[in-house]
DNA sequence: CTGAAAGCGCTTACAG
DNA sequence: CTGAAAGCGCTTACAG
């Protein structure tokens, strides 16, 4: 900027003005000084300069658990994205993707992406209970919104009533008269552990929107007189379709099952593919419900739970921008509904 | 710093050292700075003095045209986007998405995120010709990789040969014996517009992808003696499964059509839910082609051609990161494979 | 409307 | 091993 302004015979100062304040300077002036900039190969205010003097950096961080790969190889996870960036477009403010490996003990050093990263703000997408990447980023004492996540006690958040929802699908579908009914989720304690969760493992759940789902199905359970011997829950592991079909198959070796909850939606195909295979027809032989109505979902004509994606990304963006603008922060529960299709039916009579 | 030099009664610099070269620190008086530093609630050094003083942010920019939420339904961004995360998380480097609609006005003012992104480079991903957020980014000055587009002439760039891969399978498609081809693009010119292309319009191509694929057909025409009078082209005008599925409906208006080459998967599997809703069986009554071979492609026993998107994204990342490193950089082009499964036969006699 | 100046937080070469 | 100092590029309050 300095060699700008000799170049152009004004201060340093003026300079900025042409950028920033260009009320502060005749018209012909900053022309001038625009015109020398662009003969210089000047491109403007550097950002690293401008985010020291300002304290505004113009991106957001996403935290995401594991690898990015993870994260776009699940379909709710893409929309989530969408409604982030939808705001972030609007209010000229930069994404920035933060991916967070429990493994990585680069995650609480000073070298890592999450010390080190220049953002506003975090927002904070399903991680799990206890993760030591939240830990690094609260202690960098900047405005964080949860997603699908625990709010740790403090913080602002943004999901749906998981287990409410949970237990509405369950109870649609033990009101269809199923008694022996299969449960599937992704993963409840983030370690790559897959098949039967045991009832210590369930005690154990670090991911809340897991956990609270199970816990849904649980009560509907209760509530329908079925008992906790009766069921079987299978935790995939992953959050991709290997490790959801493996899953599946696992729990179908279960000849008795006539329905199946399955926690996402990428779960309840990837049993209707394992069910397939088995020469098992949906809903006639075997029930599936989902959870999240992603696009597959509808041409699958799966029984699921709808939730607004999109919009979860757009209120937590919003809601993000806001907390670093000063404002107060409260907490949103989007509302879910049931969407019955054509996957569950009645189970055959013996 | 100051604040935590006073406090543990040391230099400024000694607290920098505490957490960039420890070496340089007795491990007692480290371990002092850093406990005072975690009661102060300090969580390491601020990025934008750091990055002010170094010169290096820790970050890369990630360029796509238009808003995110395309990027995200494209299965094919989606596939680069995971290999350019991989390097990304590796090498401790965020990746920052830059969307650029190419309306925006902000594109090219000082305001955008393009101008004000605190990025090391840029990875420019399928920008068309001539897009004005191209200009801006070039005017910083900073290390770019071009993704599947113009190289602007000097720029490193990692693609494929999509013009020879096109030949390929129509000559595929052509070898069975179809005469009446029918051509499916996504958007030659990013103005919207869709429907039949015309000559003029195949002329103006701004979307080097679209455009070299369509001439690798367009050669296998020539090559088979198939006329241009013969073959219609149709343009969807977007990405997204919706404009697909509406250009592959116009294209099958024309019942005397025995194949249609789309030019990626997505048109692909728009044009086989397309014949399927008009008693098209496939390849029975119509062949069809994709280009990408994207996940549903194997799904769908869909003729395609294979890109290592994956790949793609990996070398883009690591190329922009060498060039970063200030080393010299080569321009990459991977290699592609003709994937022929179910949808292509030869035409029903009639 | 213009210019001189302070200071945002940091890293590192330098002298001790 | 330690401390004092310079300077990265910027914005803005202040005095004229």
């Amino acid at each position: 900027m300095n060699d700008i302004a000799r170049a152009a015979g004004v201060s340093q100062a003026a300079v900025s003005y042409a950028y920033n304040q260009p009320h502060k300077l005749s018209a012909a002036r900053r022309e001038h000084i625009l015109t020398v900039a662009a003969e210089l190969g000047y491109a403007g205010p550097n950002p690293a300069g401008r985010t020291l003097r300002t304290g505004r950096v113009g991106a957001i961080g996403l935290l995401i658990t594991d690898t990015l790969g993870y994260a776009f190889d699940d379909p709710a996870a893409v929309q989530l994205l969408k409604g982030i960036s939808e705001v972030g477009e609007f209010a000229e403010v930069a994404l920035t993707l933060l991916p967070c490996p429990l493994e990585s003990p680069r995650l609480t050093e000073g070298g890592g992406v999450l010390v080190r990263g220049a953002v506003d703000g975090f927002l904070a997408y399903a991680m799990p209970d206890g993760h030591p990447g939240m830990a690094t980023v609260v202690a960098r004492g900047l405005p964080i919104v949860v997603i699908d996540g625990s709010d740790l006690g403090h913080l602002p958040r943004v999901g749906i009533p998981d287990r409410k929802a949970a237990r509405e699908i369950a109870a649609h579908v033990l009101g269809l008269g199923h008694r022996r009914v299969g449960v599937l989720v992704d993963r409840l304690v983030p370690d790559g552990a897959a098949g039967p969760v045991t009832p210590a493992r369930e005690r154990a759940a670090r991911d809340l929107v897991n956990k609270e789902r199970l816990a849904g199905y649980r009560s509907a359970f209760r509530s329908a007189g079925v008992s906790r011997r009766e069921t079987t829950v299978i935790e995939a592991g992953g959050f991709d379709y290997a490790a959801s079909r493996a899953a599946a198959a696992a729990l179908l070796r279960d000849r008795s099952l006539t329905a199946v909850l399955a926690a996402t939606d990428v779960l309840a195909l990837a049993t209707i593919d394992a069910a397939t295979e088995l020469g098992l027809r949906v809903p006639r032989d075997l029930s599936v419900t989902g959870f999240d109505d992603i696009a597959e979902a509808a041409k699958a004509d799966l029984t699921t739970v709808r939730q607004p994606l999109v919009e979860k990304g757009r209120q937590a963006a919003r809601l993000l921008l806001d907390v670093i603008a000063g404002e107060q922060a409260t907490a949103v529960t989007l509302p879910t509904e049931l969407v019955v299709r054509g996957s569950t039916a009645p189970p055959r009579r013996r």
